[in-house]
DNA sequence: CATGAATGAGTGTTCATTCAT
DNA sequence: CATGAATGAACACTCATTCAT
């Protein structure tokens, strides 16, 4: 009846410790491609390889497997990335560059990101949802920012800029990046399309020269 | 029967004529706070004070409601704009941080840019609508912030830098407002709320300083 | 598309203020029938002659249809008895009687009666309804058989027994007809159906002379 | 089989040969209490103690299952009874009086009673187990209560009633308390409960005073 | 034109049943 | 034998859409 499986060598070779994994990425997938209400369960049970019925011995309603794809996709890498923020060595102009280009790397350019989009364009449907997402990924990206344009004004590198707008001016791009590769985007005919990286440098170029105290180019 | 509202001052003037409006406004409200799927037609029929096979009366399908949300929402404001930008007396500088500041005050600050948040969330199932958008919307905007960075080009007030992708900073953190007040924004506690006027004030300045040839504040 | 009805005048004839009794009606049968869970709403709309979305127009969810069947044959009939009891000239012996009998003819008789039978079966399932019926049927009825019986011993016409276990005396057998005819009855050869007039009476008469003081048959 | 109910002493005593009595036992409580369609499989497996799939090695499918506990829980007590009757010495008066109490302390009381409260509940979702219920179980119950009867006719101490009705006098309130212990019963405040043997015994005496020739207690 | 009762296709969810291990 | 992961048919309920009035 099913096995029109691509490539599934025995069928309970895959075990019951992969399911949650595979229904998360399915779902991932259609949720940031089609929306919340667009997407349907059997289509995720389907994309993950089992029944609809599946589904539910993982996830007793969709919207716990909605919010189980947004918890699972805000990974340590916030924490993570504070570490390696702590031990950066140049300047904070520097430092505030490749903090962006970083964020983009391993969170913006990858699914995951699709989460934002997906939270930003249910936030009013799942409010819970919402507030999880602020302190869990966005406040604590936030301080990271934070603390790197304090570090930079400390060291007599920025202007005393207002911080709590700056940090803004330094995420503000990142997000609105992420929406638009997942709406917009993919409409763009390719000419126009906006190459991440290229518009990240130049930003982060035009906003670090905006913060520094003196000339030098 | 005949909407006896809470607080409609004419009753005769609130009329046939102004139904497809009336359905028009409601919809854009409810679309933008809950999404296209999670808006029932009834709800949209109920707060313009009609019923709903009314609705069915001057939008053929719900689909049809929603594209002419968007179409009827596109304000040539754009084109109005351009006007004042040839106009425009000061500084290249000055007139980046007024143009942002005023797409803010007439379309961000508006109900209208509710419409730039449905486009982005809805686009992957809309994609016509999406392609509609960027070419009535997106790129008659873009044409002329690329004109007034243009402008501070040739007059020698800016650095030659890479145009479409600076018209992206300044166009990201505007949508990114957008977006912000019409998602997470509700949910957020009053103290952590951002004060639009303010970032975009900064974020310009920051920008133009960052795009000056010169320092001379 | 629809109309393959039997006998339908004109569709629209039947208007909304009937749907709820036709529903209920239909409902009702199906429920004493077959009981709760194994009745299909569509079942139960198809019997009333509308479709599945049509019922959920007048009642929420199934569980609601449910308890409205059971309120809405919760005649006050038990108030109307009263009255009759209190106007009764007789002896208590033939109050009794007429009591059973009326209460046969009136309720256990009818369809209402199947309610009886579902509430006692699906008790647990709806403690609440359970409750809502002992309180506003079976304590009603006590009453009025306490009552009679109160009237027969102060008359000098019954010896003092315990009157809360005479009332059951007097009601379990009625209740056990009701749920007889909805259970076991349709599966009984006819020959050895009980007559339910013929058994009342008897049983009343037995009843009644266990009840007497003196002998005087 | 023999039963280490609720507090099993010896753990390798519960094994093989018990499981089909242990899945029984299970699905008698739960079947008596939630009816059959409001009654999970995996719920009687988990409360006997073995999984779901366990319970399709000894009963083919829910329907079966059902039918296994109405069919085991018929016991024989009829026979024994039968034989116990035969002997009595007493009035039959007594008689009458000593097999209601029995009936309930050895049926009504026990668990087994339940099955009279799921076969009347579901008897017109499963015919054929009503069918059955009557043959095995009421009339084989109806014979001795009716031979009691005639005894007592036949010896000049009762009236010549109606035999099949009387038989329903005696019987139907033990069904009645039966059915009321297993639906009504647990939703009573404690005050209003019925005290069974005293209702019997009063329920007893009235019927017999009733039945009697003359009156000389 | 406007209404709102009626429709029925579509979706989330349950649960008896199967079967590879 | 026992397990429990997997299945899919079945059902409650929703909601865009229609149409008689």
């Amino acid at each position: 009846m099913n096995p029109l499986d691509t490539a599934a060598p025995h069928k309970r070779e895959r075990r019951k410790q992969d399911r949650p994994g595979e229904l998360l990425e399915a779902a991932l997938d259609l949720f940031v491609e089609k929306g919340y209400a667009a997407t349907r369960v059997e289509e995720v049970a389907l994309r993950a390889g089992v029944s609809k019925g599946t589904l539910f011995l993982y996830f007793p309603s969709k919207e716990d497997l909605f919010k189980a794809v947004v918890r699972d996709n805000i990974v340590e890498t916030v924490a993570q990335g504070a570490a390696e923020v702590a031990q950066f060595q140049g300047s904070s102009a520097a430092l505030i560059e490749w903090m962006m280009l970083q964020w983009w790397l391993r969170y913006g350019a990858t699914k995951a990101s699709g989460i934002s989009k997906l939270v930003m364009s249910e936030a009013s449907n799942f409010p819970e949802l919402a507030q999880f997402y602020r302190t869990e990924v966005i406040e604590p990206g936030h301080d990271l920012v934070r603390n790197a344009l304090q570090r930079g004004i400390d060291q007599g590198e920025f202007r005393p800029v207002a911080l709590e707008l700056a940090v803004h001016s330094i995420m503000a791009p990142l997000l609105f990046l992420v929406m638009w590769k997942h709406s917009m985007g993919p409409c763009c005919p390719s000419q126009e399309r906006i190459d991440p990286e290229a518009f990240i440098s130049q930003h982060a170029q035009l906003l670090v020269r905006g913060l520094s105290i003196a000339e030098s180019p």
